[in-house]
DNA sequence: CGATAACCATAAGAACTCTGATGGACATCA
DNA sequence: TGATGTCCATCAGAGTTCTTATGGTTATCG
């Protein structure tokens, strides 16, 4: 059956979506690895490192910024709240909005866990000469200006 | 506030993991945008090309073509057998192993979305040269495989 | 001042993903 | 024959994600 499976596997690396997707799975994977031991998601690392940029944002610019749904970023931020890790206060300024920030647990923690997250990408960075980097960057940014573009058809 | 953003956008750049992030959420909300109008999922489409590939495939072995686990690829074809679009028998020769394959309206379904899904992998194609293809190929090759590599720890 | 638009939070429902654990079936080899 | 190892399917539980929809607040502009 091994045979089968290469035969399968060619029939679809032509497709450069795979290329992308399979980097960026083992991106979530070794993310996910290192992260495990501190007892946080790559989600909520993401989320834990945005807060610590810009303590008292609101949900919704987290969710921006960390390029998920205001829906989603409350379920992350529900859990990280549980564990203490964060804070949510309404805001006095606009009565709708829930100021969220670290706690001291919340940054002692992402100190910790910001160390191997950042290994992991100077992993990445070390793999590469900084023009294949930046040219990494360039192939990836135009894929997404070219998959973001609605096509001709609309 | 547009400022703050723009530098907490600046603090992250150098990291290429996020390049790969953002390229592979681009891929996948295309993808989910022209599977929609067809009632699939981006991951419902891939276990459905991949039937179409090798007929009568088992679970595990369609879970590892699809780089997701057992059961994940369960409660996928689970959607899937509901809507009529697959359907899984015990196999003769092994009586632990689910036979599954795609119906005929599944068959059906799959042409036309797949005509979808290509026409979205070849304005990736066409975006590049194909050198330059080539090159992404080979950056995220290499990105995957400093990745999956364990670490001088451990 | 009032209407519209923009923004924020959240609920409901569905789908996908993983880890961990269980149990059954097959194959190989001692 | 029998033990070991491998493979398959699945349950249970937790987490993330989306779409769709609701309702409240703020700001802008006519």
């Amino acid at each position: 059956m091994g045979a089968e499976e290469a035969r399968i596997a060619e029939a679809v690396a032509w497709r450069p979506g795979n290329a992308i997707k399979r980097a960026e799975q083992a991106l979530i994977a070794e993310k996910s690895r290192v992260l495990r031991p501190f007892g946080l998601t790559v989600p909520q690392y993401a989320a834990m490192y945005a807060l610590s940029l810009a303590p008292g944002i609101s949900g919704a610019k987290l969710a921006r910024f960390c390029s998920v749904t205001p829906q989603s970023m409350t379920t992350v931020l529900k859990t990280l709240e549980s564990r203490g890790l964060v804070e949510r206060r309404p805001s006095s300024d606009h009565a709708q909005v829930l100021v969220t920030r670290l706690t001291r647990a919340g940054q002692a923690l992402l100190r910790k866990a910001d160390a191997a997250a950042v290994a992991v990408e100077r992993r990445l960075v070390e793999e590469f000469t900084p023009d294949e980097a930046d040219r990494l960057r360039d192939l990836l940014e135009r894929a997404v200006v070219v998959l973001q573009d609605t096509p001709a058809g609309e």
